[in-house]
Order: structure tokens, then sequence, then C-alpha cells
DNA sequence: CTTGAGCTTAAACTATGGTTTAAGTCAATA
DNA sequence: TATTGACTTAAACCATAGTTTAAGCTCAAG
């Protein structure tokens, strides 16, 4: 027999809260899960593999609404193959604009260290502030025209 | 004499919605905004350079509630050069993780699609599901190993 | 057969980041 | 001078993603 979990050894299994797990299955994400004849949720191996597929949807930044969706279409079965393969091709895509942002975002941040280091060492921001473009290390140079930054 | 906005014309110009840098000011996100004498607010370029910090901010993912205690600090002037050097190289670390983490979930839905393109083929979840260890792309199955996928 | 930990529910509550609404003000133009 | 469009406010509303609460049920151990 498969080893079977209460939602309290699943959430401590998933490393997270049973009320997320119930707040899960209210929205109707485990596609398989069971109840015990007293009505208590019997989570197996497969559905823990579905938490963690959850998971790794929520770290891409689909939305509860998308997961719910495509576990529809996983019930349908194979007619929605194509329709699911839709949606995974769509998410990579959302996955890699979210790098590319956050390439940008770190790129300004790292200006915003410079700069603070500049100010720190001198003791006042003045000094990062005022510098004159030529006298700046060249990436920094180029995030503060990337990012229009003209004062600070 | 400088360039100013009205609101609408700083919306225009940063692509959001009045109401967003209306509640951005409620919240004390704008430090050197003016009015004018009936009482409308005068967005200046550095007031417009203001809110490109905070999108940028935003980008990174810090919450307007900690963006604001870096405001606050700034007002405070050159006494708090350290204590915003530290939020901003916290900000890097967490920016890294952020995208170390997306890395992750690429590589998850990488294997999806992958998963969708066998299946689509074939006409059924069937062939990528129950395919053998040895008959997958190494990439392929170095994913499913770290993602925990046993099953789908 | 009682006790206690852990399970059940619905509903209220929280936090974040806004958006919308209602009622009113201001300033340039017809 | 009346209209029109853009501005003002406070307060209500919304969506997302849960968390907490209150009242009650289940089940294994003593």
């Amino acid at each position: 027999m498969e080893k079977v979990y209460t939602i309290g050894e699943a959430a401590r299994e998933l490393g997270v809260p049973a009320s997320t797990l119930r707040f899960y299955d209210k929205r109707g994400l485990f596609p398989d899960l069971t109840r015990s004849r007293s009505g208590i949720r019997v989570y197996t191996e497969g559905d823990l593999e579905w938490a963690r597929f959850i998971e790794w949807l929520k770290t891409s930044g689909m939305p509860l609404s998308e997961i719910k969706t495509y576990i529809d279409l996983y019930r349908a079965g194979d007619a929605t193959i194509e329709e699911r393969r839709r949606i995974v091709h769509a998410r990579r895509e959302a996955v890699k604009a979210q790098m590319a942002e956050l390439e940008l975002a770190r790129d300004f941040i790292d200006y915003k260290c410079w700069y603070y280091d500049v100010a720190a060492e001198s003791g006042t921001c003045d000094t990062p502030r005022t510098m004159a473009e030529g006298d700046l290390p060249p990436e920094i140079a180029r995030i503060k025209r990337r990012c229009r930054i003209n004062r600070y």
C-alpha cells in the first residue's frame, strides 16, 4: 500500500500551512484528492506531487485562477493537450520576460549600490550625484543613461 | 523655467493612471511634490524621476512600505546614507535570489513544454509520462530529478 | 468511555496595491 | 457668464492569496 498523509502531515512534508492546502482544495486545485469515510482529506504521493506542481506554477508567476483552468483541462483528458501546451508555452515566455525585467531592475539597483558606496565613503550624496559622466565607471554611466537617471 | 506637469500629463508621461500617482502621493512617496495655490499637484521633472525610481524599486520587488521607509530616510539627509546603503544592498541580494528562483521555475516549465510537445505529437500524455528515463533528453531527465517529478 | 490532538466547516479577517465613485472646485473657452 | 474638462477629496470597492476564528467532529490511547 502506498503511504498516505493527513493534511497536517502533507503540510509538514510540503512546508506550507495546512490552511493553504485546504484553501487550494476549496479552489479545486487537487484533481485527485479523496476523503476518508468520515470526511478527512487523504493525501497520496500523487497529491503531494500536484502540490509541488502548483508551487512551481506559482513560482513561475501563474495566478491560481489560471492554475485552476489548467487543472480543469487536465481532468478533461487527452483532448485538451493542445490547450495545455499553449498554456505552458505562454508561461515560458512570461517567465523569460519576467527574468529580462528583473535583470534591468538589478542593473538599476547595482547603480544605487555604487551610488551609496561612493556616498558612504565621502560622507555625502553630493559626491556620486554631481560626478562628471566621464568619471563614472563605464557600466555605471551606461545604466544611468538606460534608466533615465539624471539627478540622483 | 523648467517644464511642469499636471497629474494627467505626468500620468501620460509615465504610462500609469493618475489615480496611482494620487495613491503614491497619499502614501508619502513623492518627497518634493508641491501644489499650485489652488491645491493642484505640480509635477516637475524631478518628481517624474522619483516616479521612475519608484517604478524600478517596485520592479525589483520592493513593497511600497519599504519604499516609503527609504524615502523618509532620503528626506532625513546625509546622516542616513549608511542605512539607505544597507537597503539597496539587501535589495540587490533579494533580486539575485528571485532571479535564481525564476531560473528553476523556467526549467520546470521547460520540462512541461517538452512534455506537451511529445504528447501533442503522439496524441496522448502516456507517451511522455511513461517514457523510460534513458530515452529522455538528458536535460529533461535532469530537470525531472531536480523538481521531484515522478508521475507526470 | 473519556480525553486530547488533529480534523471539519463557513465566514470573517488580513495585507498589498491599487481603482472607482460621489460630490465638489477651478480655469480656459464659446 | 455658462459650459466643459481636468482637477480635488474621502471613502468605498476590487482582486489576489491566503490566515484566523469559532464551533463542532473523529479517532487512537489511556
